[in-house]
DNA sequence: TTGGTGTATTAGTATATTATAAATTACTAT
DNA sequence: ATAGTAATTTATAATATACTAATACACCAA
């Protein structure tokens, strides 16, 4: 492969890593691949403050790896796509297995 | 899970994704996962400034990711272990490959 | 329309990352 | 030793990110 082609596929996978590379944002990403939950409920489940975890769900809506649906008032986030799938999966696989 | 240690293994792995994040650095692991290579071939190979070049390197092999042995004036790199070589390899898989 | 609940955005400050330049260390050859 | 090359480290300035508090928006029920 040549270089600058890679140099622009490199940048967008950083951008997407780098969307990961939080830990509160990785523990959203990982709750949400087993179900889909609605902000308050990611509140009470990861402890975090709501402007907080708000703020955290925008960078990963903005990487298209989560995506929500609103119900009344609540908002329910999952998991975007398969690649996310793909993604989380594969770091559970590699990190956190045995 | 409990959410605890979730947040501790969270914790480590979005450090080690922090570590990926970035350009240069992931187009290093790339490049470090077929072969191992000198800092002057990465430096000429990436197009990357010398100084600049060894700290991103610094950051990879402060994670464990990377790991080099000195011939002569030189430092050969390649991925430390099975774990980078997984992590290089599902990114490839996910994002690159189709 | 009013008030209440759930979620998102904005603004300000603190902290972390990055790039560049200068200095330093490690090795080789003379 | 000295000089030269390869790589790392340090310092610093610019930029980006994160946390907190305050505000705003969207929906629901009365």
């Amino acid at each position: 492969m040549n270089i600058s082609k890679m140099q622009s596929q490199a940048s967008d996978i950083s951008e997407l890593l780098q969307a990961c590379s939080h830990s509160s944002r990785l523990m959203l990403l990982c709750q949400l691949s087993q179900e889909e939950l609605n902000v308050g409920e990611l509140e009470a489940k990861l402890g975090l403050q709501q402007p907080s975890l708000s703020q955290h769900l925008g960078v990963l809506r903005r990487q298209g790896l989560i995506e929500g649906r609103r119900a009344g008032q609540q908002i329910y986030y999952k998991l975007a796509n398969d690649r996310a799938k793909a993604l989380v999966t594969s770091l559970y696989t590699i990190f956190c297995e045995k």
